[in-house]
DNA sequence: GTTATTTTGTTGTATATGCAACTATATGTG
DNA sequence: CACATATAGTTGCATATACAACAAAATAAC
């Protein structure tokens, strides 16, 4: 199971960067896990980033480092809460995401070709299970 | 699934990692998977073993290059074909070969807790189809 | 048999990730 | 209020990974 996922991670990450890479747009599939988030959550902080798609802090920090260097977002500092910086979507990304979205959608049907909905479904909770089993044991 | 894949891929690797180091075991989750193969498939080249495990072959040649210095494998250059390096685990590593096997089984079980083993069977299955489907889709 | 192509591995460069140490700010305790 | 503790981010360091360019050796083409 650990090679498993960590396999289907590798290709889908491999796969998706690839496209967007095609379509000219310059942005990772890690990376589109965060713009994701940002465009769910609205403008959230970098550790309220690290709570929801379970990243330590500094991976967050060299994350959107390289997005707003690249344009995709802007850092700004919390009044209420001068150690905390707000992360917000620019204008020019949001123009793009919902290509995005298209093309990780495409992915995804892509790699779900000749397998029933059902299926997917059940193994999906499962995974949730697997992943809630081990976020309790590294919590520990 | 491609989060929920590479979220479970991260957390499993953390776990393994750190659990091996609690034991006092020098090795990564990732690195692991390079032993368990030539474990299993013997002395064999960096190729195959890029091959086995759908990893780059820059890849292979540094995870490879930690485990010689670790002591881990050795690398022997191959009379038939002299490109080929055959990778070949050392006698110490022989050694902890099996502690490492106990060490990943419980971190496997540990994560199925309370888990159904039909479903995750299951589950598995479909999980070696998405990833046909992502390795023909990167093929082309 | 010489040249072109393929294969094997390494190295440079960039991002992804985790851990640990650090800074700055906020909060809690006395 | 002063001091201890907790939280938010950054940075140093190590490994993981991919892609591209490269070197060396084997194979194929002619």
């Amino acid at each position: 199971m650990g090679h498993l996922t960590g396999l289907a991670s590798r290709l889908f990450n491999r796969l998706l960067t690839s496209r967007f890479k095609q379509a000219g747009i310059n942005i990772t599939a890690e990376q589109w896990g965060v713009i994701l988030t940002l465009k769910q959550y609205g403008s959230i902080s970098q550790s309220q980033i690290c709570d929801i798609l379970y990243l330590e802090k500094s991976s967050v920090s060299r994350s959107v480092e390289v997005l707003e260097k690249n344009g995709w977002i802007v850092r700004v500092k919390s009044e209420a809460d001068s150690r905390t910086k707000l992360v917000n979507l620019t204008e020019q990304s949001l123009d793009v995401v919902s290509e995005c979205t298209k093309i990780a959608q495409g992915v995804l049907d892509d790699s779900q070709n000749h397998i029933d909905l059902k299926g997917l479904n059940e193994s999906q909770e499962l995974l949730v299970k697997v992943v809630s089993n081990l976020r309790s044991l590294l919590k520990s």
